[in-house]
DNA sequence: CATGAATGAGAGTTCATTCAT
DNA sequence: GATGAATGAACTCTCATTCAT
């Protein structure tokens, strides 16, 4: 028992460390660059390891999808502790455009990159993403029943504001912020974000 | 002068032409079916023809991205004719998104693609997004001076509205609206849009 | 001693085994098909174990011949009580063909298949197909001895009806009877049989 | 004009020479050894190279299998000539016959080997083979018509035959004759046919 | 006895790029 | 000015086999 304990968590050890290097390459050296040779290289195991652990380099790509998107829930869900729906709105958005501030990389897999995303296989991380999204639209409409909104198209406001953070993220992500010195934007997006906050009150 | 001049307008048509084939190729097939060979057997040269306007397959794209640029601010210019300031800047931003959604492809390569950006080969095609950045943040400085906003924070006015609709045309562009069925996607924006001018008002 | 005897029976058991293993997946699945991992996936082993059984891939092959020389055996032997050497030919043609369409992967192994044949290792499987082959002419020369044919050309005459049982089979087993459509295929090999009786009375 | 047929002629003879290269691997080292690096270090090219004149590995078996089938054509037509059907059958007989003993690899890969014969691209070669076949059965049926046997099923008459002659090749080409020594082989299959020919007039 | 773990060698294929002509 | 011809380097993936445990 104990054997075979150990083995599994071999097993699991040398999954994790080969997600960990395609991890360190895409963020390091972008998508297109993420590759059998290149991870196996890494690891300083052959290529052909590599596939006793995963099938193919989708099922690779499918674990880091699921790692974002593991990443990003634990890096937000704490805002569903705050019991004002409001607050917990805005706490919300401050963590998601956070993680995006903080995990690029991630942030980019889940809501950027054409990875493939057709098959069905990586529905685990597609429902772990429905799920935060849902969280999300939720706790907008707990906003518009407590008439924070004068507004009461709750499907509308959640896409709002989800296009506005997303494209604070996305801008920041994809190096679109050069025409503001690096050491403005944070200031820049903190401010907007105040902003955002009051325009999101005349709703 | 006569000779030299002709042959300059030969290459610049040449290189138009190779320009022409791989926008097809890039709207048609996707960024990364843009390769040499596609290219020269589109407009029927061989490869190595390529290679004797352009110096290689950065430069295409550097190439290709300030035709976006251009692109773009073809379709956003007319907007420049409208006194009102507000109403410009209303404008602006429909035809920003229209630019998004009908030219997915061009928007892409401006503002989310990870293309070869760090070379200064493609200064010119920044020097024009600038610009056209410009006209807009000029727009909002005009609505600010006419007291349309309470805030005065122009900077953080344009780049507030900029990440909503950069994120609107993102999440579309790179086919994050899956939650949302197909058909319901334009409304979706557009009831968005409405909104959002709703809260810029009470900027 | 019976220690030692029961180890030689589990090692033949394991074997056996795997060469069972090898054979389906051969049947199942083709020639090309055969290789260790299925092999051990499907008895649920390691790899690795089938090497303690088997030097190489070759030696499951030769292995696989034998079986299927023993099979073929097995297939045709009842020919043998039949009395009258005539009869028992007839018999004999008609398992033959018999057992290669039914079993056409063990007849491609044997008769066709370029297996590695050099190797000194099959030499049993070899000896197997000899001893069925002179039952063949065995009978053939009664057929001769009690002046069934008015050649008695023994040799020639075994060889020439052996050429024609191989090249009914092998057209079907290497699926070269195409531009005769499926459902007749039997039926003109049935009466081609009743034929190439005929013409051997004359013989 | 001369340039680009000379062109024409270059493009075909390199063709031929990846061909040539195929075709003798595949003789001396057997179908499965024919891949796309064997052949490119036999004529001393890049692999990549190989492509620039066959689009697949799959174009160059066809193309083999045509190679094969014409030259079967060709070895096996003169008979065509010969006026009484009996004759030309007899001859035909001898020449197809003689084509598998003398060309053992391309009898093979038309009668034997399990290429890849599904796809259509190869109609041209399944073509030329049934011509050849039609060939054979008409002279069959002009036999029939002239009352040389007795027998008037055409059909059967023709597969029998065929089914002979293809035994005897194949049991050649894929070396199980060794129960005959080495040197009887010719003489055997000599008397052999002398056998079905007299076997065939009592048809 | 059994195996988990690992790998070298090799399969087909694609692509940006070069260079003699 | 144009290109046919060529290639090195890269890609994903498979397989028979070995060896320490």
């Amino acid at each position: 028992m104990g054997i075979t304990e150990r083995k599994e968590r071999d097993k699991a050890e040398m999954r994790r460390l080969i997600l960990h290097a395609a991890h360190r390459i895409f963020r390091e050296k972008g998508y297109e660059n993420v590759n059998i040779r290149n991870i196996a290289e890494l690891i300083e195991y052959s290529p052909a390891t590599i596939y006793l652990y995963y099938k193919d380099k989708n099922e690779i790509i499918f674990a880091l999808q699921y790692e974002a998107a593991a990443a990003k829930r634990d890096h937000v869900l704490p805002a569903a502790n705050i019991e004002d729906p409001w607050e917990r709105l805005l706490d919300f958005g401050r963590r998601y455009i956070d993680f995006g501030f903080k995990h690029p990389d991630w942030y980019d897999l889940l809501f950027i990159t054409r990875a493939p995303m057709e098959h069905l296989d990586n529905q685990e991380s597609w429902q772990l993403g429905i799920a935060t999204h849902c969280f999300f639209t939720e706790t907008v409409q707990a906003c518009v029943d407590k008439r924070y909104f004068k507004s009461t198209d709750t499907e509308t406001i959640a896409y709002t504001l989800w296009c506005y953070v997303h494209g604070l993220v996305a801008l920041f992500v994809r190096e679109r912020m050069r025409m503001y010195p690096e050491e403005k934007r944070m200031e820049l997006a903190k401010k907007s974000f105040v902003m955002i906050e009051q325009m999101a009150k005349s709703l």
